[in-house]
DNA sequence: TTGTATGCGTTATCAA
DNA sequence: TTGATAACGCATACAA
């Protein structure tokens, strides 16, 4: 009909109060067994909800915890704040997502402040920012109280934050490891540079060479667009004559893909994030998977828990990668 | 700092009342520039924003737009939805994207109620629905007021939504025209059943097989995990020896892809969404795109104009979709 | 042009 | 255990 009924119109016609409508909805004892059924009842015949935002107005909280996805355009990033949604939903616990919306202004990219002003402005229990943002500032102005976890990115400026991200030194190692062992020593990094993701990812990178004895050859690609970027990027990088070339993720390794074929090159080739695409016959892509499982089991004990959130803050918790090997990095092995 | 700052501590710090501060952050005209001045001034020290929350339940709306995504595994929607959000975005317009959480009853698709509810307390000024929802009966008890779009899916029993999508009758007509120009009879349709989108998608090829005289051999696969479907799927379909597969999604069709690597096959094969992944060259599938820029559009202009929207109301618009020939229908051509 | 009062739907405080 | 009342941050009708 017109307008959602509200708490009022639940009082009345199951004729009490207001106040103690509310007291139904919020507490479990206090309410005779009587009147209990009465609003119940009532609230069923008029198909109530509470209104959870004029709640949180006057409360000040509102037990849902608010996500904000850094890149809407990144599978890896959805696909994880709905994992993240159904965990919590299985506890019973709501989440809002929002998506920051980012603009590049004077080549530096800065994220609008409006959405996330309007996530803060629904006064979430708990912040979970999926993927790295470049810019801070619209989380500047927050309460203290509220526990912000960051996902997939390392923390960056964020210092109040506890991140939860995959280790990339030790995926660099399982990536490094295995091509060593195939033979392989001419090797060529393909990836992004200026982002707070792409660059732990670089630096990763590097620290393993090094420890490897690789000499670090890296080739830049743009930050979006990433399997466009790839191809382009793959055909500078094949002009080094590797025999394996790593990937900053699956999405760059796909248009590096396309530039194999194009040159008909059969080198080795390695992604992550272990995206499904990468499972398909024709792909076979070699790739790490970040565990994502374990990622989302993480932040929903963080944000489940307030002693075990303050006790980190902070922090940043490393998860422990794996190496997914396909046909991508196969072909030399096979001689 | 604790708290964000109000309207109050505006009006105290610029030495005026409430109502100013709220009338200058409202309309452009009506108070004095010397007062103006001193509010905007306040503003800027305390950092204050308005809450877009506790206004719209005063006012009962607030010129935001709700996006309801389907499912937030399916990159279309997700893709989608962005793409809506930033064309708002760049009119000056807010969307908050919430995901529709499905749960499965009793083999039936039941929606979660509560993320909608959370929408609708939040009193956007319309709603946009991205993908097909089994269930619509969360929006029951929404007032008439409130403008409904519906985009990628059809109706269903929403009557008072406008619908945009793709002409699937003319998708159809476009694979069958080009798969008969080359030459293809014996021709097998995989895809889901049982879902709106899924129906829509196999009546329209069922018509148009009927008038392309082509016997029409259906094979069904899961709704969701389509790409693990579609290999099952394919699998089976390939025993009934057809010369071209037509698949209802690129995801499905990637699956079938593997069953044809695996079997060694060279049927051909189309997919529907024009996904990137279509367009790597390892993969080069034939398919339809559903001309998403045109649909935002469309979008765009039924919800910027309420008497536009009115006149449609209750309308399916159809879009015409394009047919985008890769290699994946070249290799019978070739012989 | 500016200030006062009231209410949106809810919760918190106090009295009954 | 229950009900009246104020307040959350803001908008609006009305008075000044």
């Amino acid at each position: 009909m017109a307008n959602r009924p509200t708490i009022h119109d639940v009082a009345e016609r199951a004729g009490v109060s207001k106040s103690l409508v509310a007291l139904v909805f919020k507490q479990e004892s206090g309410v005779s067994a009587k009147r209990r059924e009465l609003v119940m009842q009532a609230a069923k015949e008029l198909g109530y909800t509470p209104n959870a935002f004029a709640s949180a107005l006057r409360s000040g909280n509102n037990g849902f915890i608010g996500i904000v996805v850094a890149d809407f355009h990144n599978p890896l990033f959805t696909e994880f704040a709905d994992l993240a949604r159904q965990a919590f939903a299985a506890r019973g616990i709501f989440c809002f997502i929002a998506t920051a919306s980012i603009s590049i202004e004077d080549g530096v990219e800065r994220i609008d402040p409006v959405p996330i002003q309007h996530m803060l402005d629904l006064k979430p229990s708990s912040l979970l920012i999926v993927g790295g943002l470049a810019d801070h500032t619209p989380f500047k102005n927050i309460s203290d109280k509220l526990p912000i976890v960051q996902v997939l990115s390392s923390k960056g400026d964020l210092k109040r934050a506890v991140s939860v991200r995959c280790n990339e030194e030790r995926a660099m190692k399982l990536v490094l490891d295995h091509l060593q062992s195939l033979g392989h020593s001419n090797i060529v990094y393909i990836g992004p540079a200026g982002e707070r993701v792409a660059e732990d990812r670089r630096r990763a990178y590097q620290s393993q060479a090094k420890k490897h004895k690789i000499k670090t050859h890296m080739v830049s690609t743009n930050i979006s667009k990433n399997e466009e970027s790839g191809l382009a990027a793959g055909l500078i990088a094949l002009q080094l004559n590797p025999t394996a070339l790593v990937c900053f993720n699956d999405n760059v390794a796909f248009g590096v893909q396309d530039a194999l074929a194009r040159k008909k090159s059969k080198v080795a080739l390695t992604g992550f994030d272990n995206t499904f695409f990468g499972n398909l016959e024709r792909i076979s892509l070699t790739t790490i998977d970040q565990n994502k499982a374990l990622i989302v089991d993480k932040v929903v004990e963080l944000l489940s828990d307030a002693k075990l959130f303050a006790s980190l803050r902070g922090e940043e918790i490393l998860i422990e990668p794996n190496l997914v090997v396909r046909e991508s990095t196969a072909s030399l092995q096979k001689r």
